[in-house]
RNA sequence: GGGAGCUUUCCCGAGUGGCCAAUGGGGACAGACUGUAAAUCUGCUGCGUAAUGCUUCGGUGGUUCGAAUCCACCAGCUCCCA
């Protein structure tokens, strides 16, 4: 086993859309001679800029950003994708000894990097998962859970039977792998972490606050030519996968099918995004070890540089 | 000026005498999360620790054992005829 002070370090950068993680890290790269890995699974595909409140060239400042631009939108991407390339980077940006910073709004993706998750080599079986899908659409949604009953009870007890999402992948990994998602999750887990990480999580104080930040930004973006975008994406619905979810786009097909108006689904897009700030909030909060920093307080950049710098001067 | 209708809990919207603190949806709040995660799913939402408890369905007053539901008047809104 490594020693700990062989570890890469990581500096990791989460917290619920629009609190300003782009500007902090950009800001922390430049003054530790850092690197940015993007954990953000609507970031890697080219195209999707302003929808997606990509870092723009300028905003980077020259700091190098990984993970950004990586697929076009009709690729489909993974967490096991993810944790894969953000390792390589860690590990590439470790060895030119500079610092790697880890910073995005998808939580699981962080979470599964930081604590080495290894996930089952095989990766999908789209012909299998779509007949179970096909079983569920036609009512059998009980019948499916029950046959996860029977294979991994431990693990369909923790799902409710309505997330079919779940129960089909369950399923669908043991058909592909002959391990049950139980099995999976208890050997998934090494028993040391990858790498010695420092997690911020920025929020705001006041709720009222992030949802006020959130709507400006939905204003900005439409401003700033989010709707070619939204268009492009519903020009190419089926074919992105992964892409079409984003927040940001689907939104606005009511408006191209001429269903809504283009104020009726600004709205919809403001609450979509308060809505998965919400989510965000719950997903980083349980990661016990994050430090909080609220953004309403002046010296945000200054205390985080702190928590660096103290991290940094840690045991080696 | 005459006629018809409407007013429900944060919002929309059911409810037309007891089974109504009041269907459902939205929002808010809380939570789950191992290859779709900006996805998917769950719980909860008048007050009260609780009770055959208390307060609520525009306002006031009635009818009734009992009203969000029936009656009268008042207020506001919509529509039709002038």
């Amino acid at each position: 086993m490594a020693a700990l002070s062989d570890l890469p370090r990581v500096v990791a950068i989460g917290g619920p859309t629009a609190t300003g993680k782009t500007a902090l890290s950009v800001a922390l790269a430049k003054e530790f001679d850092g690197e940015i890995i993007s954990a953000d699974s609507m970031q890697i595909y080219k195209g999707l800029d302003v929808g997606t409140a990509k870092v723009t060239p300028e905003e980077t400042q020259g700091v190098p950003h990984h993970l950004v631009d990586i697929l076009d939108p009709e690729q489909n991407f993974s967490v096991a994708e993810f944790t894969a390339r953000a390792d390589a980077a860690i590990r590439d940006i470790t060895a030119r000894e500079k610092l790697p910073l880890v910073v995005g709004g998808t939580g699981l993706y962080i979470s599964s990097l930081l604590n080495g998750v290894s996930f089952a080599p095989q990766k999908e079986d789209p012909a299998f998962r779509a007949a179970l899908q096909k079983r569920i659409d036609g009512g059998e949604g009980q019948a499916v859970y029950e046959e996860l009953c029977a294979v991994d009870p431990d693990y369909a007890s923790t799902l409710h039977p309505n997330n079919t999402h779940r129960v089909v992948r369950a399923l669908e990994l043991y058909h592909l792998t002959g391990h049950t998602m139980s099995e999976q999750r208890a050997a998934s887990l090494p028993a040391q972490k990858p790498y010695r990480s420092l997690c911020i999580c920025l929020t705001c104080a006041d709720r009222a606050e992030l949802y006020r930040r959130i709507d400006l930004r939905v204003d900005r973006m439409v401003e700033g030519g989010i709707l070619p975008e939204a268009e492009y994406v519903w020009h190419n619905r089926t074919a992105f996968r992964t892409a079409a979810q984003a927040i940001g786009y689907k939104e606005f097909f009511p408006y191209f099918e001429g269903t809504q108006t283009l104020e009726q689904c600004t709205d919809k897009l403001k609450q979509a995004s308060r809505n998965y700030a919400k989510r965000q909030l719950t997903w980083f909060r349980r990661q016990t070890d994050a430090v909080w920093l609220e953004i309403e307080r002046p010296d945000t950049l200054r205390r985080a540089g702190e928590l660096v710098r103290n991290f940094l001067a840690g045991e080696h």
